[in-house]
RNA sequence: GGGGCUGUAGCUCAGAUGGAUAGAGCAGCAGUUUCCUAAACUGCGUGUCGGGAGUUCGAAUCUCCCCAGCCCCA
């Protein structure tokens, strides 16, 4: 509702400005401070004077005087030192807030791909991993929300270093056989063993390095050329893994449209496809001298600026002048003749937006979790019902944590390029910082901190030595504090019932906690934050509604509020000084919109956790003053009532965003 | 050496596109329950917005320099 006010505001004053002082300027708007502004407020007086030469606030009164009417707002005023405060009209607010959400107008068909999640599979997801699904299976709710056609993809690295260290793991430090590895596999908590064994691993490579080398290249070059015991091994392990981790994620309703394998990259060819158009277009070259001699590099500049024709300018030079010491060039292909995964995801990358001119094969996954359908890559013949995942995306985010930050501007470079510099701008790093321990909780965990990590904020996990806080174990945790919580309050509740209003309530403290924070903030985790039911927490959005549900259900018992509201008592309630406690719930319910805009615009999902959070807020502070069901008025009850059935769904729909359900009672 | 991020209340963080008196949560203290669930609500804050200079009507926000911490590249 918000926006559709706003949009329109923002027109007036700029078809007004242009006619009036023949200027044309974007119309900035921001929201008030306070209530008493105004619900939407422009500054644009201030830059008008700058090209008039006259005072703002004068040129303020001027607009204010001779603006025309715009629908739904009922007066523009001037206030400060020339600003203009739009004061909306309540009762026609109120009113097409009754008629709920209009279906979204600015879809568009244009196929989105997020790809998130993209874990290893050689180990159990930790925080760090669910931040990352979190943050990318949001931001799809938020676009679909939005009316964008979004199709989520997960990529399986099933051919890396990390598998092959697990593979190293599991035949040569634990002597496993290939059948021994396939029972394993089988067993319900293979993820957390392999996590372990992955901290075994890594013990056994720092004692004995060269063997470690030489032990890694073998394998790895196995599982890439997929033969013998090592490749079989490595297949087992990490289709195991993977099925643990959509299980871990399905905990946690995070669901993907298609798993991406490194292997079918590379059976299908992908990269020597890549590398060919890489060449053809003079994107990479062969370094004939220095110390990347014998390498494929890709000419990079770090301080190049946004005029990327004197920066290719500069480059071409440079790769005839040969390189100097100084170079910083990006290795795709190492000299032994090995692409680095830069090379892969240049090719993986193209494929994304259709640039490839090759397609992968699909088949369901055969593990899903229970009640869904996962498709995945393969090399071999597609299932005839596969959907066309090879459409071109008009854009592509990858959620990847900020340290690959770098390499992930290689691969858009690349693109670019090879002469693909749309594509290359639609490649957004969707980028989020690490989530580390607090020292406390690292010393929870057990784990020996040296006296210069207990001095510092946060200790970082570790995937590689097996230290960090499990996805798994976490959910675990939150569902148990959450049980006891719930078998307290409401010990009448069947223990299937408990359970599941626990889970809701783990899930929402969990996600609530990972989104209520920008994406470039290091979380440092710790367990009593991560716990917490309250303050600005999930469980407190969770729970606002849960009243809301608690007051219909009395409402409904008692049967007695007939009354049909009319919309002029509505606009009576609203008016005023003694209506703006209410107006405030209502302005708020009704800006859901604003908030899934800022947060596609800026994509940070963080404002809609906000937003949510600040609804919930509201509604307590109405529910506090206002007691509904005893309300005498029966006009006024009947107000009250749709009031909380407006906030309800609206703060039902931002929870769904978040991916957080709301349960009935709690 | 080069590139990037961060620095806001005791703690954890918001402050998108420069704007009005810089805000939340937590922790702490004092209160609120015959009444729709107290996972809630009310009250209590002397903040060098890391420091300095600049840009302008106006800077936590933009530019430059410096300080501190972290990350990335070879």
């Amino acid at each position: 509702m918000y926006q559709e006010l706003t949009i329109r505001l923002r027109e007036a004053l700029a078809s007004h400005i242009r006619q009036k002082y023949g200027v044309t300027l974007e119309i900035v708007l921001e929201r008030p401070p306070k209530l008493e502004m105004g619900e939407a407020a422009s500054p644009v007086c201030f830059e008008l004077a700058k090209r008039l030469k006259k005072a703002p606030r004068q040129i303020a009164q001027d607009i204010a005087a001779s603006l025309a009417k715009v629908e739904g707002i009922a007066r523009v005023e001037v206030a400060g030192g020339g600003y203009l405060n739009a004061y909306f009209d309540r009762r026609a607010f109120w009113e097409s807030a009754q008629s709920g959400p209009q279906a979204p107008t600015h879809g568009g068909h244009e196929k989105i791909i997020v790809e998130h999640t993209s874990i290893n599979p050689n180990k159990a997801a930790h925080i760090g991993h669910v931040r990352n699904a979190v943050l990318g299976d949001t931001m799809v709710r938020i676009l679909r929300h939005a009316g964008k056609r979004v199709q989520i993809q997960n990529y399986i690295d099933n051919t890396g270093v990390q598998v092959a260290d697990v593979v190293i793991g599991l035949l040569r430090v634990e002597q496993q056989t290939v059948t021994n590895v396939t029972m394993l596999a089988k067993e319900p908590r293979f993820d957390y063993y392999c996590w372990d064994l992955y901290a075994k691993a890594t013990n056994y490579f720092a004692e004995n390095p060269e063997r470690a080398a030489q032990l890694r290249a073998e394998t790895l070059k196995a599982i890439e050329e997929d033969r013998g015991e090592d490749a079989e091994v490595a297949r087992v392990l990490a289709d195991a893994i993977v099925t643990c981790h959509l299980q871990t994620m399905a905990r946690l309703d995070i669901h993907y449209d298609l798993l991406a394998r490194e292997s079918e990259i590379l059976h299908l060819h992908f990269w020597d496809t890549a590398f060919e158009m890489l060449k053809k277009s003079g994107a990479i070259h062969l370094a004939t001298s220095g110390k990347m001699k014998g390498c494929w590099v890709l000419p990079w500049e770090e301080d190049k600026g946004i005029n990327t024709e004197a920066a290719e300018s500069t480059d071409r030079k440079k790769t005839t002048e040969e390189d100097d010491e100084d170079e910083q060039d990006k290795i795709i292909v190492r000299s032994n003749g090995t692409v680095t995964y830069v090379g892969k995801d240049i090719a993986y990358q193209l494929w994304k937006f259709g640039l490839l001119g090759k397609d992968f094969c699909y088949r369901r996954w055969p593990n899903a979790p229970q009640g869904q359908t996962v498709w995945a890559t393969t090399s071999r013949k597609s299932e005839p019902d596969a959907p066309h995942f090879g459409e071109p995306a008009a854009t592509v985010y990858n959620v990847i944590d900020v340290r690959q930050a770098y390499p992930q501007d290689v691969v858009a470079e690349g693109l670019r390029r090879i002469g693909h510099v749309k594509e290359a701008e639609r490649s957004i790093h969707f980028s989020y910082e690490r989530v580390t321990l607090t020292p406390r909780c690292a010393a929870e965990l057990g784990y020996q901190l040296s006296a210069e990590e207990a001095k510092k904020p946060y200790v970082e996990v570790s995937g590689r030595k097996g230290f960090g806080v499990k996805a798994d174990d976490l959910m675990d945790k939150l569902e148990a504090a959450a049980l006891s919580e719930v078998q307290q309050r409401h010990p009448e509740m069947s223990e299937t019932e408990q359970k599941r209003t626990a889970h809701a309530i783990a899930v929402g403290a969990l996600r609530f906690f990972l989104l209520k924070v920008t994406r470039n903030s290091i979380i440092a985790f710790d367990f009593k934050d991560a716990l917490s039911f309250e303050g600005e927490t999930g469980p407190y959005c969770q729970y606002a509604v849960v009243r809301i549900r608690g007051i219909r259900r009395k409402g409904a018992e008692a049967a007695t509020h007939t009354a049909k509201l009319n919309s002029e008592t509505a606009g009576q309630l609203l008016s005023g000084t003694d209506g703006s406690d209410l107006w405030e719930s209502v302005l708020s319910a009704g800006s859901l919109d604003y908030a899934v805009d800022a947060a596609i615009a800026t994509q940070e999902p963080s404002f809609v956790a906000k937003y949510a959070f600040q609804l919930a807020q509201a509604f307590n502070n109405f529910y506090h003053r206002h007691h509904i069901l005893s309300e005498r008025d029966e006009q006024k009850r009947a107000f009250l009532l749709q009031l909380t059935e407006l906030v309800e769904a609206q703060l039902v729909r931002a929870l769904s965003l978040l991916g957080i359900e709301a349960p009935e009672k709690m």
